[in-house]
DNA sequence: ATAACATATGAACAATCAATCATATGTTTG
DNA sequence: CAAACATATGATTGATTGTTCATATGTTAT
């Protein structure tokens, strides 16, 4: 089984030709749809999801948000170079503080709206 | 260096108890966090995401899927499976093909939301 | 300048994951 | 029933990634 002859198996004889060309026309750049994926990516992670969340209500230090999720200083410290290189957090420094807000209103509503989905 | 002596180094001197109090009486359910972690890892990689914007468009099956993207039957159909256990999209029975479309508007406005912050 | 503190960074390791290959399930046609 | 087809699934593997540990950078106070 599996042997001898031109079997050319599964070359997709079923497709839709108009509706894949139709869709096709239609798809945004291969680059867009990357950086997408990888916006999607940062929220993707528990750990950095608390983060955000966390953010929801107030400005915080490293050091509070470390505190506050029971986390080491560099693990968190290391998930907010990650929110800050995807636009998500912004810092303001002060002193040898440095504290985190969230960068826009895209980011709270992005949450707000996976967080409906959740909840149904 | 680093040895003798009871240095209990980095015990969060800097917090600022107030806030955190505040922010963690605020803070969502563990469990609820950790699901919208995982709700946005499934949006987080490129192939789901294409799949998913192809749907946009149209009800397709596994095959166009496959054709349309470059990818393999399996993968294609592990990838659904990820999705549709996501509760992202739902599949149609038609003889031996199945079709697979969006599940409901909240995965069209989250990929959208999140296609206004990539593209800003 | 030195000490103490707050944050950032680099390397290493364990865990997660997407694609591939092989094969199984289920449906239609002859 | 047998063959062809469409999809699903299981195992394997290479790549990615989050945490930890150690250390570096930068700031404030003595």
């Amino acid at each position: 089984m599996a042997e001898s002859g031109d079997i050319e198996r599964c070359g997709f004889l079923c497709v839709h030709e108009d509706t894949v060309r139709l869709v096709r026309s239609q798809m945004p750049d291969d680059e867009k749809l990357y950086d997408l994926a990888e916006l999607f990516k940062v929220f993707g992670d528990s750990t950095r999801i608390k983060i955000l969340y966390a953010l929801f209500e107030a400005e915080l230090c490293v050091c509070d948000i470390a505190q506050l999720l029971g986390l080491t200083q560099s693990a968190v410290s290391h998930q907010l170079r990650v929110l800050k290189a995807g636009r998500l957090v912004k810092p303001r420094k002060e002193g040898k503080t440095v504290f985190y807000s969230l960068a826009d209103e895209h980011v709270r509503s992005l949450i707000a709206q996976g967080m409906e989905h959740v909840e149904e």
